[in-house]
Order: C-alpha cells, then sequence, then structure tokens
DNA sequence: ATACTCACG
DNA sequence: ACGTACGTGAGTATG
C-alpha cells in the first residue's frame, strides 16, 4: 500500500483558528492571561485530520519570516496587511510546542513561504509514490492537488474542510490545478496584493485561460482576441500578468534541506501533551483521554444545606426575606415531565429534598404564592407550570435569571443554567450534562449527596447573579423591558399555555384517512411514470429518477447532490407529468406526517387539548417560537392545508374562536423609524399601502389604475426592504431582470428617502456599537457586522436593518399581550387567548362575549404603544379556526 | 448529527 | 466579484 504524507499549512490554519474563534476570545485564555483559541483551534483541526487519515509522515509548515523572495521581487506583495494582533503572535511558539508534543515534525525556510515548502515536498511525494494530503485555510495551494495529492481547504470553523482533487476543481472552475496560477496571475490576488490585469476577474480570467490554456497561450495568440478594452488591458499589461503569475505559482523546488525520509510520524508524546493541555486549561481534551482536568485545581466550593422531609418543614419559616428556587423537571416538557426534587433558600440557608408534594404544604406553599416574597429563578414560565402541576401558584418572581440573560445578550443563551453563569463568568457551577449525562444515559443521581449538591449550587448560582444582571441591565437601558415587558409576559404565556387549545381528534383522523387514500393514488401514477418503485421521499433517489433516468435538466444542486426543491419542480412541470404529481404527493405528505399525525400525538388525553410550549429566550428578534408542538405555522396559505384549523375548535359548547391580527405591523412600524413622511402619510390615509407603493415607485398618476401585477411587485419590494434588500434576491422572487429590480429599488429610495437614511444610519449604528435595538431596547449584537468576509458581513448588515423592524414588532404585540389579559380578568370575561402568531391573537369565547371582544382587543392591541402612524387591527370569528369571517 | 424540504409570520 | 432576502420548528432520509 502507498505510503501517506501528511502536510499542514501551519500559519494559514493558524489564522484560521485564531479568527474562527476570534468572537470568543476572551473565553479561550489560560490561568496565566495567555489567549489559546487559536492553540485549541490547530488542535481540533489535528485530531480531526488524524481521525480520518492515517499518515506514515507528517510536516508542519510554517512561514520563516516576513521577507521571501516574493517581496524581493515585488516590493508590495502582501503589502497593505493589518498588523497580526498580539493575542495571536503570543500563540504561536505554544502551537509549536504542540506540534512538537503531538509527534509532528515541523521546518520552515527562509526567504520562502510555508507553501513553497508544501509545494516542493508534495511533488518529491508525487514521484515516490505517496498519497499526499495538504491541510491549509488558503485556497492557492489548490493549484497543488494531482492524483495523488488532495488539499483540503478549511472551510467554516477549522474541523469542516473541502477536498479539492483535480476532478473537483474542474467541477468548480473548469479548468486544471495548475491552471489556477494563470487564472490567479490574470485577476490578481487582493489579499496578497498584486494587481493581476486590470478588469479582469474570476469569471474572465477563467474564460481566457479555458481558451488559451495558460497565461503564455494567452500571449501567443493574442492577435486571435477580438478588439476590445480588454484586449487593450491584456496587451499592456503583459508584464504585470507574466510577473503575477510568478508570484502565483509555488515552487516546487526549493531548496529545502529536509527529505521524505525525515517525516516519518510516530504518534503523541501522551504525557507531554497531558502537561501541556494541563497548563493551557484544555479541559475537554483532558476529559477525552480520560483525565480529570480538575485534579489539581480547584473544586466547587461546598455549601451547607439541610435535607427537608414533612418533620422539619418548620425550619423554613426563618424565610421571609427573597428566596432563590430552583425546580427540577428532567424532561424540557414541562407540561409532561417527572419532578426530581427542589431546592429553596435565602443564600445563607438552603433547603433540598426529592418529595416534590412538600411543596404543596405549609409553609412551603406559603412561601412560593406569597406576593411579599420575592423569588429568584431560572426560567419562570417552566416553575410556574410545574408548580401549577403540584397545586401551587407560583407569584411575585422578581428575577428570572435565564431571562434577564437573554435579554443582555442573545447570542450566547442556552437553557442550561450552568452554561448560563458561566457566560456571566460565574463558576461554581455544573451544568446538567455534566451531573446528569446526556443522550440515553441522562439521568438523576441515585446519590442524594451528588444530587442535592448539584441543586443548591444552581440555586446559588441564580442568587449571585441577581445583582450584577440586575446592573448590567439598567446600565443598558433595559430594565423597564425587562420588568414591565418580558417578566408580566412570562405569566401570561404560562397562563396560556396551560389552557391550552381544543383540538378534535376525529376530525384530523377523517381528513388523515382521506389523504392517505389520495396518497396511495398519486404514488401508483409517479411509480408508473417513473417505471420503477422508489422512495418518493429521498432527495437522493427521486434526484435519480428525475435527472438521471427522465434526464431533466439540472436547475439547481445542493452541496449533496440535486435540488428536488418546489421552485425547481415547479419550473420543470411543464417538461414532464411526473413533476405535478410529486409535488401534489409532498403536500400531502407534509400535511399527513406534520400535521395529522403530528398533531394527534400531542393531543393530551386527560382534556383533548394541546399544549405548546412558546420559546420566550431563543429568537434573535425577540419574537416567540413555539414547541412541541409548534402552532405557529399551522397551514393556511393552501386551501388543501387550511383544513386542518377545522380540527381546532372551542373547548366548550356554545363558544366560538375569536381572532384579531396587526395589519402591516412591519411596515408601519418602519414608517415610524423612519419617520418617513411619505410613507407615514400613505398610512395617515388609510391607503392600501402596496398600491400606495407602486404608485409612487412606478409614477402613476392619481386618477391611473393599479394593474394587480405592479400591486405584486410593489408589495415585494416592500417585503425586500424590511428583509434587507438585493436587487438579486428581489429579481429572483418577482421574476424581473436584475437591472429591472435594481431600478425599483432606486425608484423606491428616492420616493421614501428617509428609508434609505434610516437603512443607512442602522447599519453605520451596528458598525460603531456592535449591536442594533428595537424601540424598547431589545438589543441584537451583530458580532459579523465589520466581518472581513463579504458574505457574513452582508448577512449581518441585513440583519441589523432587519431586527429593529421584526424585533419592535415584536416588542408591541407583547405589550398588547400583558395588556389583553388584565383587560380580560378586569371586566370578568370568560374569553381565554389562547395562541400567539407573532402579529395575531387568538381567544376562545362564549357567543355572548364576541361582540365584546370585538371592540375590546382591537382597542388594546391598536394602542399598544404610540406610533407615529395609526396601528390597525382587524378580527374575526367562528365556529372552529378555519371558519373565521369578519 | 446533518441535510433537505416545507409549514408559518 | 462576492451570494442572496428576515425570523422560526418538524419530519424524513442518510451518513
Amino acid at each position: 500500500m502507498a505510503k501517506h504524507l501528511l502536510l499542514i499549512d501551519g500559519n494559514s490554519i493558524v489564522f484560521r483558528a485564531f479568527f474562527a474563534m476570534h468572537s470568543q476570545i476572551d473565553k479561550f485564555t489560560n490561568q496565566d492571561g495567555l489567549h489559546t483559541a487559536a492553540i485549541y483551534g490547530f488542535k481540533l483541526m489535528l485530531d480531526h485530520v488524524l481521525d480520518s487519515f492515517h499518515p506514515d509522515a507528517a510536516l508542519v509548515a510554517f512561514d520563516a519570516g516576513k521577507v521571501t523572495f516574493r517581496t524581493k521581487m515585488y516590493g508590495d506583495y502582501k503589502g497593505g496587511r493589518n498588523k497580526t494582533p498580539e493575542e495571536l503572535t503570543e500563540q504561536l511558539p505554544y502551537v509549536r510546542e504542540l506540534v512538537q508534543k503531538s509527534g509532528l515534525h515541523s521546518y520552515e525556510l527562509p526567504n520562502y513561504e510555508a507553501d513553497d515548502i508544501i509545494g516542493t515536498l508534495a511533488k518529491q511525494a508525487d514521484d515516490a509514490g505517496y498519497e499526499t494530503l495538504i491541510v491549509t485555510g488558503d485556497r492557492d495551494l489548490t493549484q497543488l492537488a494531482s492524483d495523488h495529492t488532495t488539499v483540503a481547504v478549511t472551510h467554516k470553523g477549522v474541523t469542516e474542510t473541502e477536498h479539492y482533487t483535480p476532478a473537483h476543481v474542474e467541477e468548480k472552475l473548469g479548468i486544471t490545478p495548475t491552471q489556477i496560477i494563470d487564472m490567479k496571475a490574470l485577476m490578481g490576488d487582493s489579499s496578497d496584493n498584486y494587481p493581476g490585469v486590470t478588469k479582469v476577474g474570476e469569471k474572465t480570467a477563467i474564460k481566457l485561460v479555458k481558451q488559451f490554456g495558460s497565461v503564455e497561450g494567452l500571449y501567443d495568440h493574442i492577435n486571435e482576441l477580438k478588439k476590445s478594452k480588454m484586449k487593450e488591458h491584456l496587451v499592456d499589461e503583459e508584464d504585470i500578468a507574466r510577473q503575477c503569475k510568478t508570484l502565483a505559482t509555488i515552487l516546487r523546488d526549493a531548496p529545502v534541506k529536509i527529505g521524505l525520509q525525515d517525516l516519518s510520524y510516530q504518534g503523541p508524546q501522551t504525557e507531554e501533551l497531558i502537561e501541556f493541555y494541563r497548563e493551557m486549561d484544555f479541559k475537554s481534551f483532558l476529559k477525552k483521554m480520560n483525565i480529570n482536568p480538575d485534579d489539581d485545581e480547584e473544586h466547587l466550593s461546598t455549601i451547607k444545606y439541610v435535607q427537608l422531609s414533612k418533620d422539619n418543614l418548620d425550619q423554613l419559616k426563618q424565610l421571609t426575606g427573597e428566596v432563590s428556587f430552583y425546580l427540577e423537571m428532567p424532561e424540557a416538557n414541562y407540561h409532561l415531565s417527572p419532578f426530581a426534587g427542589f431546592v429553596i433558600g435565602d443564600g445563607q440557608h438552603w433547603f433540598v429534598s426529592r418529595e416534590t408534594e412538600l411543596l404543596n404544604q405549609q409553609p412551603l406553599k406559603h412561601i412560593l404564592e406569597s406576593t411579599e416574597i420575592k423569588k429568584n429563578v431560572f426560567n419562570a414560565k417552566a416553575q410556574i407550570v410545574g408548580l401549577h402541576r403540584l397545586g401551587v401558584d407560583f407569584r411575585n418572581v422578581d428575577f428570572d435569571l435565564l431571562l434577564a440573560s437573554y435579554l443582555l445578550n442573545t447570542n450566547d443563551n442556552s437553557n442550561d443554567l450552568g452554561n448560563v453563569a458561566r457566560e456571566h463568568g460565574f463558576n461554581d457551577v455544573q451544568t446538567d450534562e455534566a451531573v446528569y449525562g446526556k443522550g440515553a444515559k441522562r439521568t438523576i443521581p441515585d446519590d442524594d449527596q451528588v444530587f442535592f449538591d448539584h441543586l443548591v449550587h444552581k440555586a446559588h448560582a441564580i442568587d449571585h447573579l441577581r445583582v450584577s444582571l440586575f446592573k448590567q441591565l439598567d446600565e443598558n437601558e433595559q430594565r423597564p423591558l425587562y420588568t414591565d415587558i418580558e417578566l408580566p409576559l412570562t405569566r401570561v404565556l404560562a397562563e396560556m399555555e396551560m389552557t391550552g387549545v381544543h383540538v378534535d381528534a376525529q376530525t384530523l383522523k377523517n381528513m388523515g384517512s382521506k389523504l392517505k387514500e389520495r396518497m396511495a393514488e398519486i404514488e401508483a401514477q409517479i411509480y408508473e411514470e417513473a417505471g420503477e418503485k422508489f422512495n418518493i421521499n429521498s432527495t437522493k433517489q427521486l434526484g435519480h429518477i428525475l435527472f438521471e433516468k427522465l434526464k431533466l435538466p439540472v436547475i439547481k444542486k445542493t452541496k449533496t447532490g440535486y435540488s428536488t426543491a418546489v421552485d425547481v419542480l415547479e419550473k420543470l412541470a411543464p417538461q414532464a407529468e411526473i413533476v405535478e404529481q410529486i409535488l401534489q404527493y409532498r403536500q400531502i405528505s407534509k400535511l399527513q406526517s406534520t400535521y395529522i399525525t403530528g398533531l394527534l400525538k400531542v393531543i393530551h388525553s386527560s382534556d383533548q387539548k394541546i399544549h405548546t410550549r412558546y420559546l420566550q429566550t431563543l429568537t434573535q428578534t425577540g419574537r416567540l417560537s413555539s414547541v412541541d408542538p409548534n402552532l405557529q405555522n399551522i397551514p393556511v396559505r393552501l386551501p388543501e392545508g387550511r383544513q386542518i384549523r377545522r380540527a381546532f375548535v372551542p373547548s366548550h359548547e356554545g363558544w366560538q374562536i375569536f381572532s384579531s391580527d396587526y395589519s402591516q405591523v412591519e411596515l408601519r412600524v418602519l414608517a415610524h423609524i423612519t419617520g418617513d413622511k411619505n410613507l407615514q402619510t400613505d398610512f395617515k390615509n388609510g391607503e392600501d399601502i402596496h398600491a400606495a407603493t407602486a404608485r409612487r415607485i412606478f409614477h402613476l398618476q392619481p386618477d391611473q389604475k393599479i394593474d394587480p401585477n405592479m400591486r405584486r411587485r410593489a408589495k415585494a419590494v416592500n417585503f425586500g426592504i424590511v428583509y434587507g434588500i438585493s436587487d438579486y434576491g428581489l429579481a429572483q422572487r418577482i421574476h424581473v431582470s436584475r437591472k429591472d429590480a435594481h431600478e425599483f429599488i432606486q425608484n423606491y429610495f428616492k420616493e421614501f428617502p428617509n428609508v434609505k437614511k434610516y437603512i443607512h444610519d442602522t447599519v453605520d449604528f451596528a458598525r460603531e456599537h456592535g449591536y442594533v435595538e428595537t424601540i424598547t431596547h431589545r438589543r441584537r449584537y451583530l458580532p459579523d457586522i465589520n466581518a472581513k468576509n463579504f458574505s457574513r458581513r452582508s448577512f449581518a448588515e441585513r440583519t441589523a436593518m432587519n431586527t429593529p423592524i421584526q424585533g419592535s414588532a415584536a416588542d408591541i404585540i407583547k405589550i398588547a399581550m400583558i395588556r389583553m389579559q388584565d383587560e380580560l380578568q378586569k371586566h370578568h370575561l370568560q374569553a381565554k387567548m389562547l395562541l400567539q402568531i407573532h402579529d395575531e391573537l387568538v381567544f376562545e369565547a362564549p357567543a355572548e362575549e364576541i361582540p365584546v371582544l370585538q371592540k375590546l382587543v382591537p382597542s388594546v392591541m391598536d394602542s399598544a404603544v404610540k406610533l407615529d402612524v395609526p396601528l390597525k387591527v382587524e378580527s374575526k370569528f367562528g365556529d372552529t379556526w378555519y371558519d373565521l369571517k369578519k
């Protein structure tokens, strides 16, 4: 068998590792304050590579210094680069140490780059019949790919790589690996700072290389090119092109003083590595080696506690001030989870028990229900629901660690108390995973000591973090958001979840059997057309049938094969009958699996209701989400799917479903926060906003009729503005040319100049402060806003403009929900709020209350906040969620 | 576990 | 020239 050689581009991997983890740079420091993210990332990459590639020989090549033969030849080579940050340079010696202790050789050569060392040794290896793997963060090295040399380029982090073989290069660029040199010579390289030929980019470069084979071939036949600007540039800049080719060429014969025989890989020096990991604080690697990372480190603190039973409950009478409380429910779904135990205490005295029946006994029940005694918790909604199931009405939550942490930073959030505490610099508590295990092995420990100790540390963490998180909320001007919106909302959501929505199982079952018949018919037709049976749900098998057997044109690819998504199939539908049938099959199978069997599974047998959970601390924008099941995506757009809503019925005879929704709330928010006079005028005049937009951007006369197609386009532009527009995206959506789409957008900005200004200002604000805000000071941090990578940065820019809009709309409905719940109580209504679907509230109520709701609900919703434009609310009601009528 | 597809606002 | 709209959750296939 051929020998295997591993060549690693040391500097480029270190750079990649450093910047991949840059957002968490301060988390990766060891006890001496040394930054370790790059070392850590390098080690991750190393493990990952050695897992699948078992080298007989291995080398990590480093750059020897700034000066190389290339800089001597071309002074600006790699010029203009930012200075390497100190946090990175300090890590380089340790990376070398890691390399050596991991059993790999390292090498550098004055005057040459790591690339040249790799190119030279890869050539020697090819000649000697080795199989070689090159690992790098630098795409330039793909020019080294050959039949026996694969180049793995790191993708996102450092462990995800894209493997370049000559075939892969051919597929991606349509040229051979060595022609990459010619391509780069013509197009230049901005990061290495050499220019290439003026106005020649990747597309043109590839075209020329394909046509002439190489830079030399091009200039031999330059006369064959038609007269053009491009030709002039090529002729004028021949010298530049030839020089760039030299710069772009990785040497295959650098004067390296080592050979393949010097590179044998013997595996890691385990003892020394362990010592090194300890020094670096790499606990996860030590754990992988089954070594306790804490052996010579501090343990968690010892906290004293008292175990409660029915005989010593009286001791709790000493708790009269503020308490921290934690009821442990091992399963995520707190509507159903068993109870494992609880802890309560005031920071001085802690009490624990597995006997959750005690919670319903005095004086414990009194403390939990008291509106005098403040409670500190982690995830108040779960605690309210859990305690409700135990017969306790949990009141007066003051501090919710999870909720406060989410408001401070939506990015680094976790549902685990241990993780959240760590985010805030408090390490004296373990994660549930560390104590209970994960996956199938997850279990509450039998050992009282272990279990109670964990509970007490959790309560202690809550108690400890209270002051500092409140302080941070104050500093961010987020205290009212927490106190007046999110915390009261928690109780409203808990009540909605506990109320649940009544779903008629028989209706679903009847629909299910009809769908099943229809599905069998379509399935038979599909097999007929295809000439064989196959799994229609398998995109792989379906791709094979459509694109290989039936030879339909490939419109779009995914990273693993052919795309068979709706937009693709719709384009193919005219060409083959089978495609339409597949679309139908998909539609029905989605309804069947997600909405018929899916919903049937989650109807509680006790009350015939579905009790979803709203996640209040998940989305990046401040919206809610809904799980187990998701009741925010019940079909409505297509008539077939809409039928599902027939199963959503009131829970009492003679009651009705009532629903109110905000009309165009996001665009109204846009009109408000941009202060754009034209947009505000259109809303104040009560215009059909998409029609009004069409009138403006297509310059129609006041008396001119708006054809539906114009309105449709204007609507798409409005959506685009809210989402962070691009001409390409808009063009795709409304099937016009990119040029036309561009013009629509330009017209829009001319007509609504303050919208344009807002977009600019918001992105600017984000660049300067690193976050954006909604009208209630809800924050979203955008670490990528200054990213070097174009697409990451663009994405951050789009979210910068979208988040204040989507997030403010979320703020508004949250305020409305809190007031709504109050009003229902104040008016002694039996009506219950059941669902929130982003801009819509769904209720059930006795028929006689419907007229009351018709006035009350819209008035509460449209006055939730005062904007510079009116908020418009529309209501409907009916016997089921399907039958809603105005 | 990850990718793909598709349901909603 | 880059790579496309923003925010979610769930079911199925497959490595």
